[in-house]
DNA sequence: GGATATTTAATTGCGCGCAATTCAATTTTT
DNA sequence: AAAAATTGAATTGCGCGCAATTAAATATCC
């Protein structure tokens, strides 16, 4: 048998193994600065990142369960159950048993909630413009990081349902 | 040329402020799908994605201060102290002040760090095609992050600097 | 050379993310 | 109808991220 080139770069460091040519580090510090972004804005309504994402869930639609919202922001229980018990705490939102199933909960926004969508409005335009893209980069970034996502989430949803099958 | 949608919307949902719409929201929710890729290969390794991360810099660069690595990462010592004191206490690293000046923490890769590279590399590969896209849109992806990235860190230097001058 | 300023890491406190578990309510099975 | 399985939220525990503060070492200024 002949002797393999090897794929392994005798370098100290493969290419492929650096840190900046990894999309994962590129998105997630990319986020990571984007969020930061967004604190001096949303300070001065009380806001952290993750709370204003519920509430632009509860903008679009009111008295959601937790799992809905859930589903809409991928995250779960465990992150949301103390956030929105927080965001009760601050007024921003109820938290009620449904009487036909007693397991959910239905989160409402509550008048100080509402009322905070006006001032969240400029948020959202002046973080695009802070990005420096123009709408048509913007959008186009937005599109293949969802199908990203999608794809992610697709296979992660099989690879559950492989196991659940054991 | 298609007629704008007005600028001020009366609809109780401006399309603008939708959480589909934001590119924010789906970097954020992109990146932590795509963390979760990584922790079912990590975990036999024993590494959280952030502390992968620290190895892959060191990989390429070893006897880093907390700060340069900090640098690298775009993470700051209330981030980095804790974990590098996991990965110390895990055998993967030393952390040991400099001579020439007492402030500054070297972090060394301790033999089992080192050793980790070998079973580490095929991970960005599996990681390369969970995600279903072919290397040139990989590379198109992770160059315009890391330009958004730049964008946004330039920005914040700037107000930095500016409210430095008060 | 001594006071002041700057740099560097560590610490504290808080809010996520998320895996794993628990518990109650509901649905399905038998 | 009783038992078993499933669902939905809450809880627990841990590891980030990061702002703010602290403390020590070094550099700078006079």
């Amino acid at each position: 048998m002949a002797t393999r080139p090897p794929r392994t770069s005798k370098s100290p460091t493969s290419p492929w193994l650096t840190l900046e040519s990894q999309l994962c580090f590129a998105l997630y510090s990319t986020s990571l600065a984007l969020t930061k972004q967004y604190k001096p804005l949303l300070q001065p309504l009380g806001l952290t990142y993750p709370q204003y994402l519920v509430l632009l869930v509860l903008w679009e639609q009111d008295a959601l369960g937790v799992n809905e919202l859930g589903q809409r922001l991928f995250l779960d229980s465990g992150t949301l159950t103390p956030l929105l018990k927080r965001m009760e705490t601050a007024g921003l939102l109820t938290r009620t048993r449904a009487l036909d199933d007693e397991r959910r909960v239905i989160v409402n926004l509550a008048p100080a909630g509402k009322a905070l969508r006006l001032r969240a409005l400029p948020v959202a335009r002046r973080i695009a413009q802070s990005t420096g893209c123009d709408t048509e980069e913007l959008m186009d970034l937005t599109r293949r990081m969802q199908a990203l996502r999608s794809h992610l989430h697709e296979g992660a949803s099989l690879s559950a349902a492989a196991a659940r099958a054991n």
